[in-house]
DNA sequence: GTGGTCTAGACCACT
DNA sequence: GTGGTCTAGACCACC
């Protein structure tokens, strides 16, 4: 699995490493019951402060996609992933909302944009 | 143009305000060459600051979405919005890859992804 | 609203002020809508760090107890509390059966028991 | 004895290990004079650390629940169960507090938490 | 060696 | 001035 960080962007580097892993998870490249690597090597791999991995492993437990234990380090939850619930659509409808008023706005047909998706969908899941 | 803001929300308030004046276009609701209030009456109508309308309109007419005259006020750009070019295209890559990783992870099919993006592009256009 | 901590506890820093301000609000002493200091001055009020502040105020608003507006600050969610849910009773339940156990365990009778529960309960809500 | 432990729970191995023989002698599945696995049998029952049954053994002699004998092994003590004191009162008021309080925030009534404290009473005891 | 907690100090985005 | 993020370094509990 690897990681990669845009030091320069706009978006927190735990946020960054959050998608990266959960875009592992969704690909099949981080199978359920794998382990992660613990904080701190994670941390110095990536030459970010373990603090930071600390943030995102917690946020994604926080959802259930991961699991801490306290010694044994940090495995994808073997249970599988949560379903689709309340919670989750209203988020990804928050998200989707303006990127897709965006496209209109800027001519995207809805066809035009359902390939986009489309494609974006075919590549995380190859 | 009614502007409905959430103050609770984690998303910047000019962010918010971003998305409501794109959304705005984008349905139709504001049009090529309208006028839009200016700064300060646009603060004071919704109670916020004038800095933040005025980042809000600085960054939709660093995209071509509006114009600001010092004198005339701010409009919608008259000419027409722009197409999709290759930086629009980067942007919405780098929004929409996270939303639908976790879609995938939770196991929406292209389907039901589809079915949602659709149904948020025509409740926009309508 | 006085925070007293026992800088001795096993209890974690951050643990100790979000039991203090979910008392707080169970004995009206902080009421809906009521603000909270902000992290800093809380934090140089008690004499401990930011950051410790601010885990507590991120759990407390997880639970949606509080909202944390990013300029104005930490208020008491003025929408009044969560009911009583599934994920509440689970952990609820959690804690009060070894404590119960142990009270078995040393003769407590269920009146005995019952009394002390009642107590606290008056306690808090006085 | 069967005992079941979560290896995803945040609560510590031996606190877990702790609570469950409390809970058996509780429930009077564990009498007093019964004797308990020695750290070792107990320890590869269940696969985990010696040290871990040995902390979790070690807690629950300083409270005076068994007794451990370098020759005899490990058994419930024998003359019974100690009685409720102020060291222990204290600890369990400091304990149910927190919970009480969270319960007092989300709505319950006095008696809806009595009937939850009572069902798990009988629940133990039965 | 693992994660959990706490401290300290810095810079940034937002209003 | 507010919270958000990141870094750095330390000690502790657990196994």
């Amino acid at each position: 699995m690897i990681i990669e960080l845009d030091m320069q962007s706009e978006l927190p580097i735990y946020t960054q490493l959050i998608n990266q892993i959960i875009e592992g998870i969704a690909s099949g490249k981080l199978l359920p019951g794998e382990a992660l690597p613990s904080v701190r090597s994670m941390a110095s791999d990536i030459g970010i402060n373990l603090h930071t991995v600390n943030k995102a492993y917690n946020q994604l437990k926080q959802e259930d996609y991961i699991h801490v234990h306290r010694q044994k380090g940090v495995v994808v939850n073997p249970n599988g992933m949560p379903e689709v619930d309340e919670h989750f659509t209203a988020r990804q409808l928050q998200q989707l909302r303006p990127v897709i008023a965006e496209a209109i706005l800027r001519g995207m047909s809805q066809d035009e944009l359902i390939d986009m998706v489309e494609s974006i969908y075919k590549d995380i899941k190859a």
